[in-house]
DNA sequence: TCAGCATAGTAAACCGATTTAGTACGATAC
DNA sequence: GTATCGTACTAAATCGGTTTACTATGCTGA
């Protein structure tokens, strides 16, 4: 594969030992700093210098390898092309996803992103806004985490349910996606129903559940106390559903269905109902949530209601650059909705021919 | 949840408004910003200021909510405590584990990370070291990207094969990673395997396809050029591994094992080969590489050759901290190996139940 | 008496840019 | 002849800290 040439001579790249700076190029030119920086900047004060000296500045700008400090500029113009992003860990499947979409946005538009992952501690949720402000951030964006207090800069919740005054939260329609889900489900035969909720620290848990209790109303389906799982503990591996799963077989009450909390904790189900020596999805019908990348290739396939994940994450990072360059003309939505969408494929099916098992 | 009291008062947080300066603070204090910073700062100059005095300046630094200005502290100090991440892509399980290793080491030490994706796009690899070291990071761990040539700040690529001036490469023992994988397959009585490599930009697929077909000569077996698949495009989703399987199978040319590049492509050619009517792993053993979370979550769950990934971002992490902070003491290792594991799960089996179909 | 030293600080340079206010000079207008 | 304007810049302030070099005062000891 050929390498692409690098356009500098091969003296430009041997000056740049710690950075060339204005000053040096300025003195190299015999001008002034500002004039060269009215020129490396294109700025209006440029219009009074002439062509020909324009080009000389630009040529040995390009010579010498010439490149801003972007410490020294960010300080004087009191603007740091910078924001901060707060996860509650990275290698996860939906964090990662969000991430990419709001990295999308951002490097597009010439900023740079710090990430800080909290794995919900708490004196950590609370530090690392104000070590994002530290380092000018102009805005913020919290996936699945609670901003606590209002902050000096805009900042975007994605899938954050509170009312934060200077937060704009990014949540999915959860009403409809359960109605999806339970509409499949129903459509399938299916009235025993067990679910599995999130966790506590998890800002969708509460929203989510309150949605699957509707429409589980809606669709006349009972929500019975021993088929409500809760996922417990801090990591996000398949073995939470696998174990809550567990206690739900252990129950005794009888179920054709599951509605997951999330992808990865239906997979642990899956699993768990299998050793238990119920197939899927002939004896039990799994839905997940999500529609993380491995949804499709497990097997069997995942049916899952699907969250525009990248998506949100580009809406967040495109709210949150509009608030900063335009506050004046954006008047700060409170919420904006996403729209779910179910994905069916194999882990769901009639309920049919479960019946001989019911 | 009982949400933690922060520690200002009230009226401290109102003064934040856009955060106070030390000129503030030394003005309000009736002192010089000098003694100010040098009480802050710990200094060993803050010793001619009396205790009495210094509880004071730290009281009013409280009351006042008082932050340093990180990037004014960086721009003097020349030291920004940030460090640039380059990689692919962040959705992918690969980076992001090492990722979570970097992060992990980094954030503990005081440390910042930008993050940015190039997603193989030639002119971005070029460029955002460029920015990165604009941006002043103190150093750069590139994550399976080729760091084309030397820079400035101290670097470490992970997974890097080139001999860069001033880079340190991490690398998998990848002689003994293609051992275990074959002689565990050879143990259970396979001889005609297939195998995936990976994509030409990925860094590891030229020196693992080496150390396999190394491998493949020690333990007697032959590498016929049908049953040599490459993973092809740029996205890292199952599907690849899908479509290479399916050319294998495609070829006629039988086998009974198949050795993948990456667990994800593993994924993929397990749902190739069952379309195909062939099970896993009665008819055909599939090892994959890299043991990303989800490989002990598939059904069967993935054999696998773990690559310690969240171990060797940590390293990255350390090794660079160590180069920047003490450079002279430090005379910059060429490369670092770690050591890979086989995990063995249930999507290899014992050759014997094959002969029917071999 | 006064050099010497410790105490308790301060003034100002500096990091590397941007930006405001102003200067020097030539040409044109009246 | 000079007021005015445009051209082509420059000097210096500024962002918010850190750091070096220095000062002012009081006390001690010879």
């Amino acid at each position: 594969m050929p390498r692409p040439k690098s356009n500098g001579t091969s003296a430009a790249r041997k000056s740049s030992g710690t950075g060339v700076s204005l000053k040096r190029l300025a003195e190299h030119l015999g001008l002034s700093q500002a004039a060269v920086s009215f020129v490396i900047n294109r700025s209006p004060a440029a219009k009074s210098i002439p062509h020909r000296t324009q080009e000389l500045i630009r040529a040995a700008a390009r010579e010498l390898n010439y490149r801003p400090n972007h410490l020294a500029r960010s300080l004087r113009q009191q603007r740091s092309f910078t924001i901060g992003v707060v996860v509650p860990e990275i290698s996860e499947g939906y964090a990662a996803l969000v991430m990419s979409g709001i990295e999308d946005h951002l490097l597009q538009e010439g900023y740079f992103y710090f990430v800080v992952s909290h794995r919900h501690r708490n004196e950590l949720i609370e530090e690392y806004p104000l070590l994002l402000q530290q380092r000018a951030v102009e805005g913020l964006i919290a996936v699945d985490t609670v901003l606590s207090e209002a902050l000096d800069v805009p900042s975007v919740a994605v899938s954050g349910h509170r009312d934060v005054p200077g937060v704009t939260n990014i949540v999915l329609n959860h009403a409809r996606a359960a109605c999806l889900a339970l509409q499949h489900l129903t459509n399938l035969g299916h009235r025993e129903m067990a679910f599995i909720k999130g966790q506590e620290f998890s800002s969708d848990t509460e929203v989510r559940w309150e949605a699957v209790r509707e429409a589980a109303q809606k669709f006349g389906i009972e929500v019975k106390e021993h088929l409500i799982g809760q996922l417990e503990g801090e990591s996000s591996s398949p073995l939470l559903g696998y174990q809550v799963t567990q206690k739900l077989l252990a129950s005794g009450e009888p179920f054709s269905a599951l509605f997951s909390f999330n992808d990865i904790s239906a997979i642990g189900a899956i699993q768990a109902l299998r050793e238990a020596g119920r197939r899927v999805p002939e004896d039990v019908s799994v839905v997940g949530f999500d529609d993380i990348q491995s949804a499709a290739f497990q097997n069997p396939a995942l049916t899952t209601v699907r969250q525009p994940l990248r998506e949100m994450g580009m809406i967040a990072a495109e709210i949150l650059l509009r608030r900063i360059t335009a506050p004046a003309t954006t008047p700060h939505p409170k919420e904006i909705m996403v729209e779910p969408e179910l994905i069916v494929r194999a882990s769901t099916a009639s309920v049919l021919k479960t019946v001989v098992h019911g």
